[in-house]
DNA sequence: ATAAGTGCAAACTATTTGCAGGAAA
DNA sequence: TTTCCTGCAAATAGTTTGCACTTAT
């Protein structure tokens, strides 16, 4: 009888963290599990927070701030380059590009048909291209 | 004889100030004509405020936030999709792209050729597209 | 046992705001 | 002479950091 005695262990998130080169701990592999729990996901690190709390999940807020930062590093997520004082993360990290509505500062994925980039120019030397970001912004439409 | 009073007056920045609806005060006509003497520029606030204390223009960072946003909203300038605390303003809000470089959080105006992207999927309905932001993220190249 | 992670509170940075005085129309 | 603008300082928002305690290995 091999029955695991840390609620965590062998979930899917606890890989994901193991496989990231960070240790298990509770906080991060309960913030994987809200992060990764559904499909792609643009978040800040207050929402994040937030949504832990909801779940019970005790973290503190300067938890979840390093949480993501380690995460990004490790390849798990991305940083979404949007104006505006907060910083969201992307939980895609897969090619796909976004609509961004003005005004509202809301972003929403484009998912439909891949979105080609052509004549793109060569990166200075030494430099390689780590990935594209198109940003297409939208507005009401005027009538 | 008609010597124009008023130091600024009849200047180009002058005129592009007042075209905005703005009125053409010192300080913005002073930091228009920073912000657009040469070519294009990524500047923030902080930035901008310190190249006028060096050119003894007296203007307040208040202002200085001010005026960048009022400038923005007037079609003047844009705002860089970039990462990061602080905000950068574009003084070029043709079409162009740019190249981020990881690490440095540098920005560098992709000029060579024209960039183009195929496949762009509709707006939602209501509303149309404002501009595409393209930011290609350049990494030191492995080896 | 040891090294790494966490929570708290304080520090910090970028930006915004309220309001009294000053300048443009 | 009225309305808009500016400067200052205080307020705010988001994020980071120092350090004593806890947890994973």
């Amino acid at each position: 009888m091999v029955a695991q005695s840390i609620a965590y262990s062998g979930s899917t998130a606890e890989a994901r963290v193991r496989q990231a080169g960070l240790r298990p701990t509770r906080q991060r592999v309960a913030l994987a599990e809200l992060l990764f729990a559904d499909g792609d996901r643009h978040i800040s690190a207050e929402e994040l927070h937030e949504e832990a709390q909801r779940a019970d999940v005790r973290v503190s807020l300067a938890t979840v701030y390093n949480t993501l930062h380690q995460f990004t590093e490790a390849g798990m997520l991305r940083i979404l380059p949007v104006e505006g004082s907060k910083t969201y993360f992307d939980t895609n990290t897969s090619d796909h590009h976004h609509f961004f509505v003005e005004g509202e500062n809301r972003l929403v994925d484009i998912d439909e048909g891949p979105v080609a980039v052509s004549n793109l120019p060569c990166p200075p030397d030494g430099m390689e291209i780590s990935h594209v970001d198109i940003m297409v912004r939208l507005r009401p439409k005027k009538r």
